[in-house]
DNA sequence: ACATGCGCTGACCGACCGTTCAGTGCAAGC
DNA sequence: GCTTGCACTGAACGGTCGGTCAGCGCATGT
């Protein structure tokens, strides 16, 4: 059952879905700002001007919201890529699209991203984590693929797969360290500028 | 005036100096294993089979542990790095020398690295993390320098040489993310194999 | 023999952490 | 009009945090 009209028009208070929302978009930028342990309850709560007992009300706990975010954003970006490949055009050009997708992920979903990759990975809460890196190895095993297509389809020379995947997959992760969005590039053009260098080297034809 | 003899003899208790060192090192570990608030002041101390207290017998605070850690590792990275560079080297050579280097300061001083890398880099407390910066912009402007001398010296093509540079410290920085000691390449042979890739380009020659 | 200095400890502090819980106010359903 | 249910709060909990402090043991210099 959907909610009740009258219940839109309530100016201020927002319904519980929503408020699961921007609990979920002020901790990701909190945990991408100041990390898991330099976020405290207390800060979550104040970003959302509710109480910290509300937190409780709509989460368990600290590692779920955290959970919540992380697992969250790498599924999506998982189905998020995987959705955008071509299916009909050459394997290098599907790289290139798995390139530019995640950085157009990464722009969309900045924050949460941010949590997701800074997160640590050897977390003792390793039940929550677990999930997570199945869709990060799915991830990962998706640009591996793309790249033996386009050596089995000629387009690649004859490579190291797992250091050519790491190599493409370095160079998007490193982007959150030092990209500023009011400044430059868009992170889609980024991605593609990344693509050119890595196909065509850097080293000037002779 | 340095220490008698006789205080070497002594089995158990270790010289101030060597103290500093060990805490040093432990607290690098840590640091680098569960981040900065992750790392508790008894967790240094009982990795050091010491009591608290000596702690600030030897430092101020836990934030000046910290900044010898991550200051002291990327001043040094630099150094490192700059002393290894082959004055009569081609400009592309210099390039690649830059980056076996940074692979085997990697190699060698692993938790320090990663505790100056992963250092969130807008902490509040500005003032110890400026001179970090400082030393880690020289390194940039480092590896920039020596893509702009290839450029000129016609090795490589007109590159966007800022991206250039980021995407050569975003594959060496990303290492410590998946890299296991025990297993695989040593790191600066995986960095000499980014090198063949980046120089050289995925794409097969027609 | 005595004073000095230093590496080192255990007890302790206030602050803040994540978490709990009794209870409030208000809209919906009967 | 009354009950139910839920978003929501404020006070409080035990525990851990970074940091302090008085003092101990012992090698050293005189």
């Amino acid at each position: 059952m959907a909610r009740p009209a009258t219940r839109i028009a309530s100016p201020e208070s927002g319904d519980g879905a929503e408020r699961m929302l921007q609990i979920l978009s002020e901790a990701a930028r909190l945990f991408a700002t100041n990390g898991y342990d330099g976020t405290s309850m207390r800060d979550i709560s104040e970003a959302c001007g509710i109480s910290k007992s509300l937190l409780y009300h709509h989460f368990t706990d600290k590692d779920e919201i955290f959970a919540k975010v992380t697992l969250g954003s790498t599924r999506e970006l998982y189905h998020f890529v995987f959705d955008r490949l071509p299916a009909d055009a050459r394997p290098s050009e599907r790289v290139r699209v798995f390139m530019t997708a995640t950085g157009e992920y990464f722009q969309r979903y900045r924050w949460a991203w941010i949590a997701s990759t800074t997160a640590f990975w050897n977390d003792p809460e390793q039940r929550r984590q677990k999930e997570r890196m199945m869709w990060r190895d799915r991830y990962e095993g998706l640009i591996r693929t793309l790249i033996e297509e386009a050596i089995e389809a000629g387009e690649f020379r004859p490579l190291d797969v797992p250091l050519t995947g790491r190599l493409i997959l370095s160079s998007l992760n490193w982007m959150h360290r030092w990209y500023k969005p009011e400044k430059g590039m868009a992170p889609p053009q980024i991605a593609d500028a990344y693509c050119d260098m890595i196909f065509n080297g850097l080293v000037a034809p002779r």
